[in-house]
DNA sequence: TGCGCGATATACT
DNA sequence: GTATATCGCGCAA
């Protein structure tokens, strides 16, 4: 059921961007098992990538993580308020990441909406990565762990979407990396209402 | 050791 | 639409 380890060692962070949506991430923390799957992701290309954390060989506390090899999370604060979740991909010494953005919830919605403090849900209770990761209650603790864990997984349940359903445009905030911030790295999910607020 | 600033979300007007 | 919370990283000194 889960994604094997090479799944995540594929050189080409673009496809595998492109490739995780509609996969089915899933968290257990304390046996409470929340997940739904993935309609929005974000490809960080390694150290040409003037977005990436890892530009210009980058090398740190930070970034290690990145530089292992695929199949591990990496999980940063952001703003000082938000944490990202993002999947290491490619091989050691390779740090290719994708950012995920956002999922359709499926499984234990109630207890999502009680890490998000809803009265009602609404779908941006998974929507834009801050969120996502505070529904599924990642944070930095899990930084580092991997994808074949017990706590942080994804699936691959047949679900499919063709080209014409799923969108490539520019990423998110990322203005200050210059001409990189025009690539398509943005991928989703036309039309599905948990998809981040810049279009859809 | 200090400082500027960001892969955002939310509560305002 | 725009204001603002809030902190640790990366780089200069």
């Amino acid at each position: 059921m889960k994604l094997p380890e090479s799944y995540y060692q594929d050189n080409d962070v673009i496809k595998l961007s492109r490739d995780l949506i509609g996969k089915y991430l899933f968290t257990r923390f304390d046996g409470l098992v929340t997940g739904g799957y993935i309609v929005e992701t974000e490809a960080y290309n390694g150290i040409i990538d003037r977005a990436s954390h890892a530009y210009n060989d980058r090398r740190t506390n930070r970034t290690e993580v990145m530089y292992h090899a695929g199949g591990i999370a990496y999980v940063y604060l952001c703003y000082g308020i938000h944490e990202m979740l993002n999947i290491v991909t490619s091989v050691e010494g390779q740090p290719h990441a994708v950012l995920i953005r956002a999922i359709n919830p499926t499984e234990g919605i109630d207890i999502m909406q009680y890490r998000r403090d809803m009265a009602v849900v609404k779908p941006n209770i998974t929507s834009g990565p801050g969120s996502v990761a505070k529904a599924m209650g990642i944070s930095r603790r899990i930084n580092g762990i991997s994808l074949q864990s017990d706590t942080l997984w994804i699936e691959d349940r047949g679900l499919v979407f063709n080209d014409e359903q799923i969108a490539a445009v520019p990423r998110v905030g990322v203005d200050y990396a210059g001409e990189d911030a025009a690539l398509p790295y943005r991928f989703y999910v036309k039309g599905n209402p948990y998809v981040s607020k810049p279009n859809r």
